[in-house]
DNA sequence: CCTTAAAACGAATGTTCGTTCTCTTTAGCG
DNA sequence: CGCTAAAGAGAACGAACATTCGTTTTAAGG
């Protein structure tokens, strides 16, 4: 039996990509909640029954979209994080920057990093998405602390995880300062951080 | 002639105070869009027609909330800097969190602060508005870098705006890490920061 | 205490939305 | 080439929504 009518494999996927393309660029456009599911469909090209044979819901569709957000967020990182040997922190930091600042246009994942964040603080399911994905983030500049910590680039007694937790703070801190007031640009932005490193011991 | 028959002048600002402190207990529950003027309306315990004596529209009464809750983020800054003599880094900024903190809970400024940004990327108006409370906010920490300069803690050529965009940055960075992680602790982000100060000089 | 207009009310309205469901088309298989 | 079941289409539906509007209540002025 096994009567097979079925399209290709490959043809499904393409069409769920389909979708998830239309939707990203409404959602950067409009946000979450002011686009319909009817912008979405008509942005795909598609029809509302052929949309809701690839998702359940709209929320779905949110989540799905969160994911590839935050997973590209993920990943950017993870490719900073793998050059040999470590650099000191100004160059760490430099080259995040740089990495990471084309995604703070509008068209960029960071305003819709924004979204997701603020979604999830209503929907615990992307709440618990959201919880591992960064902390997975956030152990790699734990680790970056502690490479240079072994490189003698912090006190001997400075505990990698708090050092982490800082370095990790101006990424989304400077992202936002980008974003909503537009500035200062990287460069000033890195200058402020070898200000600090330099600062004279005076306490 | 002029009948008269109006109600008293702080009679008028209570009831829309008391709109406004449902509103926000109602957006703080479940964010400005999944809220129903319902909802806000019971919650205030008035009726329709009443509200709607008091605002125009609900993002009118959203924008209202998003001016008072970004006001207060201002105020609660302007009151750290205001100690004199200006403590050391370390301490400002601990200083600074240690205010804060109570914000990050669910029910705090903090949390209706990032649905405000979310929403300014496709509110103009709204966005012009955090643009000026932000900038002074900035402003502010542009202040305290240089009186950190002033007292030899920081190199005699830096730049006050890059050291105070890099100490702006990590208020909100360490919020999204208590809001979306839960950690660290305000203890440890301050060790990091210390850390970070005294960090050798190998360059 | 009666008049008057503001203030409050809440049923009604019209729209928009996400989703369902039935029908048609398409593509693989024998 | 015809059979079959999946894929796609889109009209239709019901729920939820923000807002309006005609009416009732309230309180200050004369």
């Amino acid at each position: 039996m096994r009567a097979m009518p079925r399209v290709s494999e490959a043809h499904l996927a393409a069409r769920r990509q389909q979708i998830l393309d239309a939707a990203r660029a409404c959602f950067a456009r409009n946000g979450f909640h002011a686009t319909s599911m009817q912008d979405v469909i008509s942005e795909a090209g598609l029809s509302v029954g052929a949309f809701y044979r690839y998702f359940k819901s709209k929320e779905e569709l949110v989540t799905a979209i969160a994911e590839q957000v935050i997973g590209r967020v993920s990943d950017l990182l993870d490719e900073v994080r793998a050059i040999n040997p470590p650099p000191p922190i100004e160059d760490v930091m430099r080259r995040l920057l740089q990495t990471v600042d084309p995604q703070f246009s509008p068209d960029g994942v960071f305003p819709m990093a924004l979204q997701v964040w603020a979604e999830s603080l209503r929907n615990p399911e992307l709440a618990a998405f959201v919880r591992t994905i960064y902390g997975r983030v956030r152990g790699h500049f734990d680790e970056i602390a502690r490479d240079q910590q072994a490189a003698g680039r912090l006190p001997a007694d400075a505990d990698p995880e708090a050092v982490g937790a800082v370095l990790f703070s101006m990424v989304p801190g400077y992202a936002l300062q980008r974003v909503l007031l537009g500035r200062p640009d990287p460069d000033t932005f890195l200058a402020g951080i070898t200000a600090l490193l330099h600062a004279p011991d005076k306490n």
